[in-house]
DNA sequence: GCGCGAAATGTTGACGTAAACATAACTCGG
DNA sequence: CCGAGTTATGTTTACGTCAACATTTCGCGC
């Protein structure tokens, strides 16, 4: 009695019957076989009977069932991502390119974001994954310390990491973090200043750690003081909150901070004080946000190439999926600095 | 010729071979069955049966194949977002609330990304999501005009738009714009500015237009002239582009600008040119962004709640989904105004 | 102690697709 | 004009899950 045509005629969820490759292959007289071999563009089809079966697709409105497709095939075609949230400029940037390079070779993504970076969580949303029918994941994770434990994820997937640790045992992409840091801090020397004050992103935040140990490691190299770090939140408020401080001591002429929105609110909390931005004291970001260039004054800062990031951990990511076996192997993508007006020789 | 699986038997890829339910079966000594109802958390089964099954469970890895399970209930538990690129903040917010709210509700994100907001590539990416295995879609397109043939989309699936245009046969969520742009023009007038100059969003913008009629309205309302409109693209150099010839300007005293980033680069072009804000200039934004607060001066903006929209926007589509009903209504979020230093009275 | 119903569990089949394996039709050289 | 090779198409089956139906087990009232 499976037949449902038959007693329910005006069943308003019946809209959940879609077009199945069987009604195509009755409109047209074919095997369902051959609607597949149309569907997936073999060659070993009569054109005639090619064009047949489009007909009967398209006025049947026949669309193929991708989770039939996916139980079938073992591959759905989708790529997972898990986000720390989207609040994070360089996340989400990266997210756009991960997005539009997937979409190129034929895959959608599915969106994971978890609330803390825990490894619990992410296991968690990893296996919310795995469930949910992805060929693959991207980690896209820049705040994150999972403790001693490091991140360790249920096997049979192969997943690419965007971070700054090389302690994964998959393949991570990354900005070079390090690189920018010593333009930046190098920049900030060269203009003469006799050392340079750190306001660094969170301590869990690894993408953090390496922009502050490049920066002290410069100032070492060029036997230059190193300061104190100051350590914010990634928040322009935080970049604020620091900055009054900042704004009170005369000693500082030269502050390397580690994300743009950060260096905004430093440059709001130094203008309140009446300290000139490069006059004073000179400011270098980290980020280059669509933004930074009108800020006031436009913001000299370290140039993160996301889109590259995002198409890197996917074309690797792509490479494991195809069983090119996976490569354990850490991308650094190069950072330059782009220098504004909010940096300027030593007074 | 590309038959492999034959001929090696130490197949790398071989662990695409999941376990499923009928090992689960044979290791518990039950029926596919039951283990289904353990998994599926039935009440008629055995305690002891139900912790066999559960232990075979855990030590196999058993993951459910939600492939299999969709292709069974015609339901995939997964929602498609369409999105005109991440780079505007708000929808990028928005996109955010929706995440955590799905996830909430068992539902997971796939998300697809549009160069151009035409009806083309939206129907297309609409397409894209039918056969992705999709219960419902969230279109989350701010700037697009689709010229005289309206939004249409395959039919039977729910879908819900998020965006200022009325026109839509399907439910829309958004912020209040109107509301919004009226009480930014209202608090300058208030301020006793004569009048209020507009930078405008692009034309092909909905939320944009529906600003611009709000302050054209409210200025007509009270009997300010009304200067001629402005248009920029979102971006803070369009604004900056805009305000040096704004900051020419004697008569200009203040500027309601449609969103954040573009009233950051008329700050710029102001300062630069010399001019005072507020004291000779008053702008007021739009968007309240996490970086506004820290602008220099800290900008008189729009609060909008892309949070609440988010939410309400999975709820409706939720709703549907669930099959309470297509309700072709229109949800509108109040927005409010958030007072800074950027506006002030007239000098 | 017999039968009835409830609870626990098993069996069968279908969802839509595509791989593997037929089979039919047609080409072409000798 | 026959058989081998090629191309077009059809048939069967399995992917993993779960609803529907079938069967077994057991408690309990009379």
């Amino acid at each position: 009695m499976g037949e449902d045509a038959s007693s329910t005629p005006v069943d308003t969820r019946a809209r959940r019957r879609e077009v199945s490759m069987a009604d195509v292959a009755a409109a047209a007289g074919v095997s369902g076989q051959t609607v597949s071999r149309v569907a997936n563009g073999r060659s070993n089809v009569d054109p005639e009977t090619r064009e047949r079966v489009r007909a009967a697709m398209n006025s049947l409105g026949y669309r193929p069932n991708s989770a039939a497709r996916a139980l079938r095939s073992g591959r759905f075609h989708s790529i997972g991502v898990i986000m720390f949230s989207l609040s994070s400029y360089g996340n989400t940037r990266t997210l756009d390119a991960v997005a539009s390079v997937a979409a190129d070779a034929g895959y959608s993504l599915t969106l994971i974001t978890v609330e803390s970076a825990t490894q619990s969580d992410v296991s968690g949303a990893f296996v919310r994954l795995a469930e949910h029918a992805v060929d693959g994941v991207v980690i896209l994770i820049e705040t994150h310390r999972l403790g001693e434990t490091e991140l360790a994820l249920p096997s049979g997937l192969p997943v690419v990491v965007v971070d700054s640790n090389a302690e994964y045992a998959y393949p991570v992409v990354d900005n070079d973090q390090a690189l920018g840091a010593r333009l930046a801090t190098e920049h900030l020397l060269d203009l003469g200043h006799e050392s340079v004050v750190h306001i660094s992103g969170p301590l869990e935040s690894y993408a953090a750690e390496r922009r502050r140990t490049a920066w002290r490691e410069t100032l070492e190299a060029r036997g230059a003081r190193v300061p104190e770090v100051l350590v914010g939140d990634w928040t322009a408020d935080s970049g604020y909150e620091l900055g009054r401080g900042i704004a009170e001591r005369a000693d500082v002429t030269a502050v390397f901070v580690s994300n743009d929105q950060m260096a905004l609110g430093l440059i709001r909390a130094l203008h309140e004080a009446g300290r000139a931005v490069p006059g004073d004291v000179s400011v270098v970001g980290f980020d280059d946000t669509a933004d930074s260039s009108n800020y006031w004054p436009p913001l000299t800062t370290v140039r993160q190439h996301f889109d590259w990031v995002g198409e890197a951990a996917i074309r690797a990511l792509l490479a494991e999926i195809d069983g090119d076996g996976p490569h354990t192997e850490r991308l650094l993508v190069p950072t330059e600095l782009v220098v504004r007006e909010s940096s300027g020789p030593r007074a």
